[in-house]
DNA sequence: ACGCGATTGTATGCTCCACTAACAATTGCG
DNA sequence: CGCAATTGTTAGTGGAGCATACAATCGCGT
């Protein structure tokens, strides 16, 4: 692509080049991130589902009645961003909310038979996603990998 | 991990259950992405710079005159995108363009010398915030994580 | 040398996500 | 009981990604 194209000095020119970012960490975090991301949202573009939707059917999925609060945490997002996603997911009537009986604070989260579905084609739309991501490792690479990966967010 | 059984209400759950979520690796890419951009804008609420402003701010140092479409290119963003994030450094007065004598198409970017007193203290920063990330893998491992990284966003 | 398609930058507008701050309802503890 | 903490809610801010449309410029083929 871009051999010979970038200004007017002709370093020998890679074409993955960015410096010394090469060597940041986080960097590269970010980058797979943004891949990873971007391959998602074609994969789910039918569905029209996010990272974060799925994340949250998912769960609510697993804990019939799990709390926001709780969502929240698993999720690591705050009570407001918790809020937009489950209204969406409501609004489009995949989640319903029910006061929980144990505590009225709470509001215990079900899928809706509509959500039980979009659940169900999503799970297939990740195996296709995690095919796609896990098919440059080995077993033992991704192994390796998540464990990695967990050091950082856990 | 067959972990259906294990829950039903109201128990003393452990503190990171994400249940089958856990064998997603996508997932903890996402996660492991959200745990690095807050610490990361955490060291950075001084500065008030955020990830891809000091990406952006990097590059230009390292290459002078380079065009937003090949900036877009390196860090993975539209055109779009980078206007925007060249738009709010400009207004900073950390970068400025100038028209390419090359190219008249392109704009060729520059650092301001606040842009490069902002970079050098970035630079510091950016220093602290890998030591965090850092300090919980070996050299080697930090070697195969990026090794790895790399394969999915190259 | 001319014209047409490709490239680059720009302007608009949309969506999603994360965060803050304030407020209400509820809970549980001293 | 009364007070502090928890949970949900609302509203507002900002960054980032993406699509679309348009203008200027370049370069290639004829």
């Amino acid at each position: 692509m871009g051999a010979g194209s970038l200004i007017e000095r002709n370093e020998p020119e890679i074409g993955r080049w960015i410096g010394e970012l090469n060597d940041v960490v986080g960097f590269h975090i970010r980058l797979a991130h943004g891949a990873v991301y971007r391959h998602f949202t074609e994969t789910f573009a039918d569905l029209d589902l996010t990272q974060k939707q799925v994340s949250v059917l998912w769960l609510v999925g697993e804990r019939p009645g799990i709390a926001q609060i709780e969502l929240g945490q698993r999720l690591r997002m705050d009570r407001a961003t918790t809020m937009t996603i489950v209204n969406r997911l409501q609004e489009r009537d995949y989640l319903e909310r029910q006061r929980s009986e144990t505590d009225g604070r709470k509001q215990a989260l079900y899928l809706t038979p509509e959500g039980e579905k979009a659940l169900t084609k999503a799970k297939r739309c990740i195996g296709e996603h995690e095919a796609w991501l896990k098919n440059r490792f080995t077993d033992q690479e991704i192994e390796k990998l998540v464990e990695m990966l967990a050091r950082i967010h856990e």
